[in-house]
DNA sequence: TTGAAAGCGCTAACAA
DNA sequence: TTGTTAGCGCTTTCAA
């Protein structure tokens, strides 16, 4: 920035000012502008973002933590899909994304407080008690993801899928349209999961509430398809 | 860190040598480490990794581009397994994972050369002029994943499928179980792509070179599974 | 073994 | 409209 300063015969001010947005109010005459942009240009000049970041203490990036990330391939698209969506919004909006490891948690006590990261998206953010005191002394907003719904006034923001509610619209639904043997079928492998156990709860609720005969399968049904 | 260093009476200095490794030769007493690690503590003390990055102009994050990310949900796999193992072999290397937005082309550049990432997988990089001029000029390294064969010597890496070898080694496979009807089944959406082109020209040569009868099926076939 | 001082590249008061 | 100056928090020679 010095280099095209002193190239411009102008203060490194003005060059701020002129190629990065410049503070409230850009008071730099046109004709500067211009040869300050025409001199950068030529020097090839380009942003440290660093610096910038070091000084603004702001970085436009949000990072995205997942509890088990080793699964992404595996399983359900939940979680590429999740972390599309998360993607796409981020981008829009300027902003760039870190993906962090799901290492041992003073790491993450590291990476939330290193200034790198304005804010924390957290999946499957579990709901023991080291976990709640890391987010109480967090200097970042967390945004959990499809986490246990809160338990008291803790400072983060949920996103959860209310289950319950899913399953009374999809039984009000079938029964609605006349049927009245209605399965709820689940993957072995995700029978003990919160998600599942309250999905099905929910179904039985729903099925009692309209004096219903349950009938829950197991994962072979799936192959009868 | 200056905190630290005044209520420990010692110099900022010695507050970094101490808790961040230090330069060639940690010399620093055991004694005044351990109370400035203490006083660190107390002062719940966090190190910015946004200064120590300008100062020494290393970030420890690599990025990731995709050339279109919004598929990663839809296809294949591929991209989702991709990034997974791009992740755990960076983070078990201790560095960051930042996935890049794939817009203009322009903003690509600026990506590259704020100082923010230490180099880049490009993931489908294309080979058209615009692209490859750019990473003649990148500052920072880039690995192409997935792309076209380099033509000429260009300062990039290349991690490539070799669909013609992978095709010869399928065929001579079952060749020598001795079977001689061998099919080549595609996805109809993948047909025109580069890869899946080499892969029937590969499958061709390799049946046309032990003279069987080469077999070519889209994909409806799939269904008979 | 310890610290003083310079400086990474940028931005934002404040003055002119 | 323009520039001067201080400083973000850290690391690293260099001298003591």
């Amino acid at each position: 920035m010095r280099d095209v300063a002193e190239a411009a015969n102008v203060s490194t001010t003005a060059v701020s000012r002129v190629l990065h947005g410049g503070g409230p109010g850009v008071r730099v005459s046109e004709e500067r502008a211009a040869q300050i942009r025409a001199v950068a240009e030529r020097l090839n000049y380009r942003a440290n973002a660093l610096a910038r970041n070091l000084r603004t203490s702001r970085t436009h990036t949000v990072g995205v933590l997942f509890e088990n990330m080793r699964g992404m391939g595996d399983g359900p698209l939940y979680t590429t899909h999740l972390l599309d969506g998360v993607a796409s919004v981020l981008f829009r909006n300027g902003y760039r994304l870190t993906l962090l490891a799901e290492i041992d948690h003073n790491n993450v006590i590291g990476s939330l407080g290193d200034g790198q990261l304005e804010g924390v998206i957290w999946c499957k953010l579990a709901r023991d008690e080291e976990t709640v005191a890391l987010i109480r002394s967090t200097p970042i907003p967390i945004v959990a993801f499809n986490a246990a719904t809160p338990t008291d006034g803790e400072a983060t923001q949920y996103v959860n899928c209310d289950n319950e509610g899913g399953m009374e619209l999809a039984v009000e639904h079938l029964w609605e349209l006349g049927h009245r043997k209605i399965a709820f079928v689940y993957e072995s492998e995700e029978y003990s999961t919160p998600d599942c156990i309250a999905r099905r709860e929910g179904y039985d609720q729903a099925i009692a509430r309209r004096s219903g005969v349950p009938l829950t399968l197991g994962s072979p049904w799936y192959l009868v398809f």
